[in-house]
DNA sequence: GCCGTTTTCGGCCCGACTGTTTTCAGTCG
């Protein structure tokens, strides 16, 4: 059992539990618990084989839920989550996706209509049998109704790539907005997540119903949800919710650092404000004295955190993860940067389905500052992409030897392949030929179906070959549209370090893979990572922003990412001559 | 359900907005 399958299981009886209105920090506890055992490096199940004891030693996780997780672990269920799912038909959790109901609301719905479907709500609500139960009336039963169409793509988030394009637009189109003297994104888009949920925008402005009018006049502004003196919601067309806040000047930072987040960040400063007879809210920070309140700080966020002596986190670290205890030590890593990177090694020309040639994709490669890329189009295996047969990888890496003579100084272009691993096992490409390349990557395209035996089996094949230098798109996810193949990561990285192979980090915004939790196992076993954007065309080479992102967000700094090295360190880093 | 330089019991982050109320509960972030 997968830790993610662990953490599915105390979600799902959070989720129940919350619906039976059970005590909320009950719930919360099981919330955590999934939350850390998700982003925990070691797999617990292994730890239960090892050491039962060691689980209470993990944060968040004491006696009961150890005795609970050993159980699921070794029986593959836990009896309280089978008595729950007897008592709540699972169906009813659809009910909480939908926007304004939440638990108190769906068990009435259930309670009282007997409601275990979005379909039988809809048709309660048709019928106006929802606006007489106590608590909800006539606008609470169109709301639902109009919420019920949203609850199917309510969990769909954007991509961090289409959140920054819709960023953008709201910037621009907010730039000569009268009065408004700070502008700033919170929330996920701002800690750099993958995904993103919705856009949070803070605005200091001397006229608040101006900037709400700006903001409801967006051409993208569907509908106004909610709006109020100082805060306003709206729905784009596209689906996805745009939160305003207008805040004083004095509170600009309190309020940054408030919807900023994470939440699970936030409950760590505010229990450590109130330790220390301080209030924290997105007002300000606040000195408690007996009943009277006095404004400490706010306006910028480096003066909040200074009231508790900690340091201005970076947004991608706040996940209550490590950053508290690394504030503790002295200081936070130095963050992985673009301009940290000097090559790039993973690229497709219109040799195979690339669209550019290998001479337009160096000079835009030296354009965006970098020393050396390597052309790494696919092997024959890929015929859809009119993968290279041997005698067309040597073709082109004889181009490359001529193109590279009309360099520029210090740039160099390097022969590579991102070479099939087949179905069956073993390489698309004979090792006579793959022992010419300057660059090997191996990665996967078909068989994603397959067990994970045989899956994992093909990939450490892959890594024991001696020619191969990296592993690409390790897991094969694509966000929000396939899930991760079946493998078993932790044997695939123990060979790496083993073997002393890379592993990728793709850049493309819908891979973004390794994920960050898997970067922080990669780092913790000292595996040095290679950010690579996978580029298909000149302007695929701008996605490298995407990776540094996610490279930040796991902690990761300059000495961590191989391709910030040299060609020739780089070299020696894999072992080649 | 977790946790402890106040504590092994009694806390657990905090406020805005809406709708249904007539002082507040529920939801959300």
């Amino acid at each position: 059992m997968t830790n993610a399958q662990i953490a599915d299981a105390l979600d799902l009886i959070a989720d129940l539990l919350e619906f039976q209105a059970a005590n909320p920090f009950r719930v919360r506890a099981y919330r955590n618990s999934a939350r850390t055992i998700r982003d925990y490096s070691e797999s617990l199940a292994s730890v239960v084989a090892m050491d039962k004891r060691k689980l209470t030693e993990i944060e968040g996780i004491g006696d009961d839920l150890a005795l609970k997780i050993v159980t699921l672990v070794e029986t593959g269920d836990v009896p309280m989550l089978a008595e729950l799912k007897s008592q709540v038909p699972q169906s009813v959790l659809a009910l909480l996706r939908i926007p304004g109901v939440g638990p108190k609301k769906a068990a009435a719905l259930h309670k009282q209509l007997g409601i275990v479907s979005l379909d039988q709500l809809q048709a309660a609500c048709e019928e106006h049998k929802v606006r007489d139960l106590k608590g909800f009336g006539e606008k609470t039963e169109q709301l639902i109704l109009a919420g019920i169409g949203l609850a199917a793509t309510a969990s769909l988030r954007m991509l961090w790539a289409e959140a920054d394009a819709l960023a953008q637009s709201l910037r621009e189109h907010f730039r000569d907005c009268p009065g408004v003297q700070q502008f700033e994104f919170g929330g996920s888009y701002r800690r750099g997540k993958e995904t993103v949920g919705d856009l949070d925008i803070l605005i200091v402005a001397a006229d608040e119903t101006a900037a709400m009018d700006r903001l409801a006049g967006f051409e993208q502004t569907s509908d106004v949800i909610a709006r109020g003196d100082t805060k306003m919601s709206i729905r784009t067309h596209a689906g996805f919710q745009v939160d305003l806040r207008v805040v004083p000047q004095e509170s600009f930072g309190a309020a940054l650092q408030y919807f900023t987040g994470s939440k699970e960040h936030n409950v760590i400063v505010r229990g450590r404000a109130k330790a220390r007879g301080l209030k924290i809210n997105e007002w300000g920070v606040f000195k408690i004295d007996g009943e009277k309140e006095t404004y400490v700080a706010g306006t910028t966020e480096a003066d909040v955190y200074a009231t508790l002596d900690l340091p201005v986190f970076p947004p991608e670290l706040r996940e209550a993860r490590k950053e508290f205890e690394w504030a503790e030590q002295g200081g936070m890593p130095d963050l992985i940067t673009v301009e940290d990177i000097r090559g790039d090694l993973h690229m497709h020309t219109h040799a195979t389905d690339g669209t550019a040639s290998i001479a337009e994709m160096a000079a835009a490669a030296y354009a965006r500052g970098l020393a050396y890329i390597a052309i790494t189009d696919h092997s024959q295996r890929v015929s859809m992409a009119n993968g290279l047969t041997p005698a067309r990888a040597l073709e082109q890496w004889q181009e490359i030897d001529r193109i590279n003579k009309d360099q520029p100084p210090g740039f160099r272009i390097l022969k590579g392949i991102e070479c099939d691993i087949l179905e069956k096992g073993g390489m698309d490409l004979p090792d006579d030929v793959l022992a010419q390349a300057d660059w090997v990557i191996a990665s996967l395209h078909y068989g994603q179906k397959q067990p994970r035996a045989q899956i994992t089996e093909r990939m450490l094949g892959a890594i024991a070959n001696p020619y191969v230098c990296q592993i690409a798109h390790p897991t094969g996810r694509l966000l929000n549209r396939r899930e991760a193949y079946e493998i078993d990561l932790d044997l695939v990285l123990a060979a790496a370090k083993e073997h002393g192979k890379l592993v990728e980090l793709n850049a493309n915004p819908m891979r973004l893979d390794l994920s960050d939790v898997n970067l922080i196992k990669a780092k913790q076993l000292g595996i040095p990572v290679v950010i690579n954007t996978d580029a298909h065309s000149t302007d695929g080479l701008n996605v490298l922003r995407y990776g540094i992102l996610q490279a930040r967000r796991a902690g990761l700094t300059k000495a961590d990412i191989a391709n910030t090295r040299t060609w020739p360190q780089m070299k020696k880093l894999v072992g080649k001559k």
